[in-house]
DNA sequence: GAGATGCTTCGGCTACGGTCGAAGTATGAA
DNA sequence: TTCATACTTCGACCGTAGCCGAAGCATCTC
């Protein structure tokens, strides 16, 4: 009987198919144009423009005008943080996609999460981090520890100007493929951001799964090893 | 382009009027007969069956038949999390309801999230509990301390009973109406059950909010005090 | 200037989903 | 058995929201 907040209309927001596509494609962390997402909506773009201007009213994306272009991103980090818990909630209740598509196993590998580093490997890199007394773990939560911050300044991580923007430095993000936490916040950001940097790794066009180069995933599973190779 | 699990079904599940009103009812943690429902949907008993049978096709509702009705409870402590969550969203974005109505405050002082105390009264319990070092607060998880074991055995909480079960003894859950944290978990739960049994508060009948009584109230401020009076 | 390119607005079509009345099933009460 | 209550199913209605073609701005290029 219309106790609190108004649900029906962001869950009306993110209800349409062609809209859902184009937040799921904007959690890749990249602003992309109108034109852009009209295609990952499947959808002429008269459509998608009527969509955009829906989900910018509704607060969820923020436009930027460049040139003739408009980008558009996500409008925060909570927009992303609530499209991923949605979709880890999608995956436990079957709402898979109709076919797996070729595509699926390389976004269960490796993926971007908004701006850092989700799927089996983002798993793993927590995971490892925690084995290894780097980040404490307690609850739900996370916290990085001064062994940690040893670890990352020798990675090529600066944890001081991590610390001085307000943005939390660690963050577990609830992964919907794996069903388990992924480091996020801004070191989450920032490592995801040295493997590129490093080479290690890069985005794939048109997707927001995440290609590492052979040498690159070498190093990247030598430096985040995990202790038991899980047998079940 | 079709990437990961489908997040538009649950979003069209909750995007609709009638049906975010009954989930939103659900949330307060009690089983809802169908004419319940539908009469907090404020629509007619087939139209609320046909809402029913879709949000049980979907995984949020469960059904339990008993006798002549149909009771409905949300399926999971996960579906009332997501709720929750769209619920702290749509406050942040300022989706609320068109007029905020005689029953706001109340909600706002108090109200029952799923099984545990949140709102003003939430807020405030989680912060004296950490400020007394009951709780830990590490990043934006919560572990129960040693001290707070003690604490909570004389209030009257066999804590041990609580780490029996699978499920997370301390949780945080993010609070729409004070966007900041309240205590959720076993624990949270069996504190608001706590509370009710020494007769401190009560629910309110046909709403989620959580009515104190003079003395309860008087109790539970002295129980849970605020160090300092926030003055920003 | 003329011509692309990117996006928005307008108008009209269509279909899907929510809605209810009426009838049908199940359970309980008298 | 009969009646009442709780709920579901059926069928029909209707409105809204999504969709696109065409035309209209705006911005860049040449």
């Amino acid at each position: 009987m219309k106790e609190g907040p108004d649900i029906a209309q962001i869950g009306a927001l993110i209800g349409d198919p062609a809209r859902a596509n184009m937040l799921a494609a904007l959690t890749g962390g990249k602003a992309l144009t109108a034109t852009e997402l009209a295609a990952v909506g499947g959808i002429t773009l008269q459509t998608a423009s009527a969509h955009l201007a829906k989900l910018e009213a509704g607060g969820l994306l923020l436009p930027r005008k460049q040139g003739r272009h408009r980008y558009f991103t996500l409008a925060d980090e909570t927009v992303a943080r609530l499209i991923e818990s949605m979709m880890g909630f999608a995956a436990s209740r079957g709402h898979l996609r109709h076919q797996p598509g070729p595509k699926e196993p390389a976004l269960r590998k490796a993926r971007i999460c908004y701006d850092h580093l989700a799927g089996d490997y983002g798993v793993r890199m927590l995971d490892s981090l925690v084995a290894k007394g780097a980040i404490d773990a307690v609850g739900d939560g996370l916290a990085l520890t001064a062994k940690g911050e040893d670890t990352f300044q020798c990675i090529g991580i600066n944890v001081a100007d991590l610390k001085a923007s307000r943005r939390p430095l660690c963050r577990s993000c609830l992964d919907w493929s794996e069903r388990r936490a992924h480091l996020a916040g801004s070191l989450g950001k920032a490592l995801l951001a040295n493997f590129f940097d490093k080479g290690w790794a890069r985005r794939t066009a048109g997707s927001r799964s995440v290609t590492f180069s052979p040498d690159g995933e070498r190093q990247f599973l030598a430096l985040f090893p995990v202790e038991t190779p899980v047998a079940a």
